[in-house]
RNA sequence: GCGGAUAUAGCUCAGUCGGUUAGAGCACCAGUUUGUGGAUCUGGGGGUCGCCGGUUCGAUCCCGGUUAUUCGCCCCA
């Protein structure tokens, strides 16, 4: 036989971890309804057209692919199966992938079904994705990520929203982060300078790694990569994104003659208007407009966000990433057929949440809590008698478990406290005979026997 | 797609400069006279030392391959 063993990059969740993973998804989940957000759910499975094309060339490449049933062979070309040709191949054995985001299927979703949406939108998703990315550290095939998304309205006050409730989530779990905030357009202004769109992506591509590689790394690699005034519009992007304000940085890029074209004025007008709203708000953590923020989805095309931790309590070695991004898309549904519907979103990274929340251990220890009370029964005899307790107390709203058999009494409390339960209550002849029963304090260790009746007003704090 | 590291009990790991019965802690089971636990004690079960091949009288250990895991790079949550 042999060993049991998982795809690599997917992993089980124990009661331990399912426990906490809860206690995270509550807390997103109660703030996305709190602004007024509606669940939907869409199949893991999607057609590779609807997913092919949306993440750019990288991102087709993780796409996992889910093999067509039947024999699928038989209607295959010859010649692509005689060459060997992957590439080829592939689009005539699969039709079907897994949903590498929650946002294309998102868009989809709308297109389906204009008919029965009013707008704006405003739905919230909880899902797993699949990436066929290398795992490593704080990267995995499957995770989990909570989308929440406004489709059809171009109000920046949108914006606003969803950078609230990141901050409202982030606070609630006390976890300190950075927001960083940039905008498309702004970048666009640049194209220019640059001489032309192409070295414009690969100028975002780059200056993306900063935070990596450093001011002079991103400067090397401009320089190797020959980007027409690369060096100058980077050093000049840098500089300006040092200032403190954004209203310092707006102004810094309306005097920069290089980049004066409409894109620029759009980018700035957009901004502007956010921080009128942003302004009135108390935020709790820090949201820094950040010029060198590019995100690498292709299909951002206004505001784009990422959130970054920021918590002193994290391990220093403990380097993880983004734990959450978002941006607006004007022209995702277009694809599906769905013109001028524009949407933006946020999404945060579960799974890298909850790293970063043990790593610097976070978790509440409420968040364990499951069993309050173990009835132990003495004899087998007296089980059934068990059972009707653990019933009332169970009406009463307390989570309760019988000890399936009569097992020694040690045995039991051992079960007890492996599962941390607060209380056991023991029923054995004395009891039976009495009616009373035995109501133990695992904790503190003292007990008493008392009525049936009292153990709820006794348990409940 | 590229590079590094690792692979021994259910889990976390020792170890053998190549040599007879491969160890520890945790977990599990049993007992300490049959109704009192959360690090009492005692005992017990459990391993073709990832897989295939090579060197050798002899390989868990050395060498080659392979697979898996893991950490980086690319990219990303």
């Amino acid at each position: 036989m042999d060993k049991p063993s998982l795809p690599s990059g997917t992993r089980d969740f124990g009661p331990d971890v399912m426990m906490r993973r809860k206690y995270l998804i509550g807390c997103i989940e109660n703030t996305f309804k709190r602004y007024g957000f509606l669940p939907i759910e869409t199949p893991a499975l999607e057609n590779l057209r609807t997913l092919q094309g949306k993440y750019g060339d990288e991102g087709d490449q993780l796409l996992f692919k889910v093999l067509n049933n039947g024999d699928f062979l038989a209607k295959a070309d010859e010649k692509t199966l005689l060459n060997r040709d992957s590439k080829g191949l592939s689009p005539l054995i699969a039709d079907r992938g897994l949903r590498y985001d929650l946002t294309v299927p998102l868009a989809r979703f709308v297109v389906m079904n204009r008919d029965k949406i009013s707008f704006p939108f405003r739905r919230y998703q909880m899902q797993p994705v699949w990436r066929a990315d290398r795992p490593q550290k704080g990267r995995y095939r499957e995770f989990w990520q909570c989308d929440a998304d406004v489709l059809g309205s171009n109000g920046i006050s949108n914006e606003a929203d969803l950078i609230s409730i990141y901050d409202d989530v982030f606070s609630e779990l006390d976890l300190k982060v950075t927001i960083r905030l940039n905008h498309r357009r702004l970048l666009d202004a640049f194209g220019n300078w640059l001489q032309g769109t192409q070295n414009l992506g690969r100028f975002m591509q780059l200056i993306d790694k900063a935070d990596k590689i450093g001011f002079d790394g991103v400067s090397q690699e401009l320089k190797a990569n020959e980007i027409p005034n690369g060096i100058e519009a980077w050093t000049f992007l840098h500089s300006t994104s040092q200032m403190n304000s954004p209203a310092a940085i707006l102004e810094a890029l309306q005097k920069q003659e290089s980049i004066q074209n409409e894109h620029l004025q759009e980018g700035i007008a957009a901004l502007t208007a956010l921080f009128s709203i942003l302004d009135k708000l108390k935020l709790n953590n820090k949201l820094q407009l950040d010029l060198t923020l590019a995100r690498g989805l292709s299909y951002y095309t206004g505001c784009v966000l990422e959130v970054v931790p920021s918590d002193d309590r994290i391990p220093a070695d403990f380097k993880i990433g983004s734990i959450g991004g978002g941006g607006r898309y004007d022209n995702l549904t277009e694809i599906f057929g769905l013109k001028d519907v524009s949407g933006v979103g946020i999404s945060f990274g579960l799974d890298r949440i909850y790293d970063i929340i043990e790593s610097a251990q976070l978790f509440p220890t409420n968040a364990l809590e499951s069993t309050t009370i173990l009835i132990c029964a003495m004899d087998e005899t007296t089980i059934p008698h068990a059972f009707s307790l653990a019933q009332s107390l169970r009406k009463a709203g307390i989570a309760t478990e019988v000890y399936p058999t009569a097992a020694k009494l040690k045995k039991q409390l051992d079960y007890a406290n492996a599962k941390g339960m607060h209380w056991a209550a023991i029923i054995g002849d004395q009891e039976m005979q009495s009616g009373m029963v035995t109501l133990k304090n695992l904790q503190s260790g003292d007990q008493q026997t008392i009525g049936q009746q009292a153990i709820t007003e006794y348990i409940k704090p």
